[in-house]
DNA sequence: GTGGTCTAGACCACC
DNA sequence: GTGGTCTAGACCACA
């Protein structure tokens, strides 16, 4: 896996859990893989990974059994939906809609771009 | 100023500078206030303001006259402009599409969400 | 049941077997769950009741009768009296008195809290 | 410093935080020691060290101004109390009890055991 | 096997 | 100078 220079490896890898929770490739009360495995599989060290378990364990969207691994949370989509959807309105959206105002685009616009864009 | 702890200062405060010259608070040719006193209005260190200003120079938005001060470069407003824009298309966008898809939105929501928001 | 996670489990259940025996439910010489009943009803593996046991048969607290089971040893309750006082003194009550001091609390004030607590 | 074993030392080291600031060697609004600093008076590795500050952070009990170092935080002082004092409640009181039950030993018999003890 | 802690030390961005 | 991240790897308790 590329990582983005710009934002903390664990961060991003806490990032793709939440993807995996919200895309239900992960279900809740699954087993979700090992520290271990993730660190080998993203080729990080087992600390970084880690990290993100630690990370999402504290929002209540993963719990660990001992010495049984990690696993999504009863609830823990909803959990995972609500706080990337708080995130988005209170973030990401003033923001969005700030860069639209400087750039003189409307969210109109945005449909037209999305679809002119390479990367769709 | 509150900063986001998420981005470096000096960035933010580039990016503010970026946002007068776009709402034309800041015109061509014109000077903008010195080091110290975005220092001081913005309680950081003159080290990290005067940063800010280096970065933008580098893109030639504005321009430094010894002894004198910091000033728009000619052309500044549509060079802010299009790196904004070059950005947004390239990296919020797709960064936007992403997201919504996780969501369950559509641009169309944006409308309503942009409307309902607290913060418009 | 419940089990506090910062506590390895096996010391949790070694607890509450001095708990059985402190309250007499547990008596000398009478034979005590099995560990497989342990492990069933507590909803854990069976390595780790059995740690339990072999934590309180090293402690003198209970012995096994091969084929039979577990048993409370005789002068078992006044072993664990014993032990869990002497840890009481020389841990609990250290720790006890620091933490009043910090919270600017006496001992007198634990009748009261104690009382107010929902917890009795 | 000597650390207890059966504790991890990034907890003790957040203790101890805790304790200053409810002793008032560390004030509101003051800067703490650097990460570094702490790390070489406890003889504990950096990243050990940091841990306590990011607990303590996340708790907003202390705050980092970039660059610059921790701070206790503003209202920091009645936070670590509450905290403490919550914890006492729901934990420390209740496990008291259920000991002092066990024992057969009242919060009467406490002023004269303390007194007592040699750690006093 | 699992996670949790810790060390030693590097590198970086930021102030 | 500050903290933040990451690696490499050890050691341990626990299930």
């Amino acid at each position: 896996m590329q990582f983005n220079t710009n934002k903390a490896i664990y961060l991003q890898i806490a990032d793709l859990f939440c993807e995996n929770i919200l895309l239900k490739k992960w279900k809740e009360n699954e087993r979700i893989p090992s520290v271990r495995e993730i660190a080998v599989d993203l080729e990080v060290n087992p600390n970084t990974a880690l990290r993100s378990f630690l990370l999402l364990e504290e929002k209540e969207i993963i719990y660990n059994k001992r010495g049984v691994g990690y696993f999504v949370s009863e609830g823990g989509y909803n959990k995972t939906l609500a706080l990337k959807e708080e995130f988005f309105i209170n973030n990401d959206l003033p923001e969005l809609m700030k860069t639209l105002n400087l750039l003189s685009l409307t969210i109109a616009d945005l449909e037209k771009l999305s679809k002119g864009s390479k990367k769709f």
